[in-house]
DNA sequence: GTATTTTATTTGACATATCAAAAAAATACT
DNA sequence: AGTATTTTTTTGATATGTCAAATAAAATAC
């Protein structure tokens, strides 16, 4: 019943890229309602941040490197770090270094909060693999990686 | 000299979440410059509509239908036709079997830049996929089909 | 045949992405 | 040193995503 679609011009169901889209947006939904139920607070880009702040808190990042280290644009981190800061889980301290620039922190709590989200997180990265092999798991990765790349 | 992450804590560059949001980030910025170098003001998510709406222009289709085939929020929908609507692409016309709906058609000046930009589209889905053999890409569909499964 | 529920669309509030531009500090150059 | 360029951060504008709520019409229940 549906009409055929010839290959130059696939249905949108059979485009790679709106496969790729249809997935992340679920990965996103799923990962936003499971820290809604656990009353966290936070999205999955601010826990994101969250997690990079966490790994970095021995020496502090700053807000661009930040940006670079997670893929994303510095105007995005100034906000997010906004947030993140109003709700108290992080701070910007002045760098000694180059006074153009930031270091930021975790707060106690976002220490806190991090260390509670961290299982959770894990669960739902396993959730998102069962029933993938390892090599399948390789290989997605290995597939993701080249079409990045391809579209640099 | 990158720190050693544990297998429950990986470091961001190994979480498939990760690299999927990369991927797509890289898709959509691709497309939109291939869109503003041949001088079409469209973004990919207003292309989606504009060729869903062509494919669909024998009878029209309701914005809600629009959502459900292309995965997306109404209240998305709503402001995407809006926008192509503003920009002469595309027109609501009353739905003679449901007075609440509509029906969207495309405007001659919408099919027109629909098959001006398709091979373009096309080219960019080539590109994604340079150096893949088809049965990768037929994994890479699978892997995403079951990921996004295992997330509903 | 009226009351209740469901459906289709829109709007509002907020988070994030993109790009452009502004501002201030650091660097490079001559 | 003094000027020009680059880097880091922020802000503004716009597009889209999410969810919640409002509205009107349709469908269903009784």
């Amino acid at each position: 019943m549906t009409s055929k679609k010839s290959a130059i011009d696939p249905a949108l169901e059979e485009v790679l890229f709106f496969q790729i889209d249809q997935c992340m947006r679920q990965a996103v939904r799923y990962t936003n309602r499971v820290f809604q139920e656990a009353g966290a607070d936070l999205t999955k880009d601010q826990w994101l941040v969250l997690k990079k702040v966490n790994d970095e808190r021995e020496h502090g990042v700053s807000p661009y490197n930040l940006a670079q280290l997670l893929g994303k644009e510095p105007a995005s981190m100034t906000r997010i770090l906004d947030i993140l800061e109003r709700k108290g889980l992080l701070e910007r301290r002045p760098n000694p270094a180059d006074r153009r620039s930031s270091l930021v922190f975790p707060s106690p709590t976002g220490e806190q909060l991090y260390q509670q989200l961290l299982p959770m997180v894990e669960k739902i990265r396993e959730q998102a693999v069962t029933g993938f092999s390892a090599t399948e798991v390789n290989r997605l990765r290995n597939y993701l990686g080249r079409m990045t790349e391809n579209l640099r």
